[in-house]
DNA sequence: CGGCGATGTATCGCCGCGATACATCACACT
DNA sequence: AGTGTGATGTATCGCGGCGATACATCGCCG
């Protein structure tokens, strides 16, 4: 979700739209681009909500004819204190709306704002969010095999291997991850995990 | 585009709604699902348009209380006359709105059923839209690379095997497909010649 | 001195998704 | 005999995101 990126990235510094959306391309790259015709509305519906405010940043408009055109210059948002609260709180979130395809480029994206013991449960769940799915399509490729054309056949298995990558991927950054938290110990608290 | 997948399904068979959608997870699998929030509308929207119709399959309804439930048993959909040359229109366009993320995989999936030189112009075009994208996914990283954070910075890198891996695919498929168009010299295009 | 590309804010309509509702039928478990 | 569970089947709703588009300013290069 673009709220959660925005909160994430305002949490560093003060940003307007046009900016905010170059930080997106360079911190989400492949993974989403979030064009502006969902940043703005985004952006409106969370200043509404008061998880950011507009910091007017130059006051040096003046001049010409400001009434004119109407507002000039930049609009600068900056996170609000309830705003740091809902990202602290969405960032403690290790739950499966976490390791969903769209949202966890963006969980991602952000562990280095996160608690090491939330980042491996988001890993370990997207993990077997993707193992879950590579059954499924191994399983209806099983089945359906001898009835696909060779180009439908080819699709589904350069889908599989990218499901594999990702798995292996995934692991990795595991391993690396539990290597850490080893070497830096803290103590382990179990905790469930809401549906 | 659904429209397309729903036409190429059909060329083969008449199908259902449910069926058409287990198909579609059959034939595109980890590439798109395509939820029945959308294919019942888009089915609606294509018959209201006049590329398929309703082949009321089951008349063998009736006895216990048909007039009390509404509507019972499967609505079959088949193309139409229409419909078909729908489906030979979209099968011939090469252009940018084949090589695109959404719709690519479905131009793929019916491949079997397209043109051998459509199917290398969309390949080739694919391909030059990953390749684009892979060199400002470089350029965007070369820029921004001291400035990222260690998660960041493996997402992007991650992002770009990705692409480079996809770009690598459509490359030996249109290799084996030129192979194929120059081992079976169909309806002549003369000038080339074989080494 | 003229145009063009980057910076900047904003809206609109469309598409697809996930959740949800409801109904029937087969089969297994108890 | 009763129960429940999963597959089959049709359908709707709200919402989040996208691409296109509009418009304005600024700085730089030719």
């Amino acid at each position: 979700m673009l709220e959660l990126a925005v909160l994430g990235l305002l949490h560093e510094s003060p940003l307007h739209g046009y900016e905010l959306r170059q930080r997106l391309k360079a911190t989400l790259g492949t993974f989403r681009a979030f064009s502006y015709g969902s940043l703005y509305p985004t952006l409106r519906r969370m200043r509404d909500a008061g998880w950011i405010a507009e910091d007017e940043g130059d006051a040096e408009v003046v001049a010409g004819a400001p009434a004119l055109t109407g507002r000039r210059g930049k609009v600068v948002y900056k996170l609000t204190a309830e705003g740091k609260e809902h990202l602290a709180e969405l960032l403690t979130d290790a739950g499966p709306s976490a390791w969903e395809d769209e949202t966890f480029g963006v969980h991602f994206a952000l562990f280095s704002q996160t608690d090491p013991e939330v980042r491996v449960r988001i890993l370990e769940g997207r993990r077997s969010r993707l193992e879950e799915r590579r059954e499924g399509v191994r399983a209806t490729l099983a089945r359906t095999r001898a009835r696909l054309d060779s180009y439908t056949l080819q699709l589904q298995e350069h889908g599989l291997e990218s499901v594999e990558r990702e798995v292996r991927w995934l692991t990795e950054l595991i391993e690396t991850e539990r290597l850490k938290t080893t070497t830096t110990p803290r103590k382990a608290v179990p905790h469930s995990v809401r549906p």
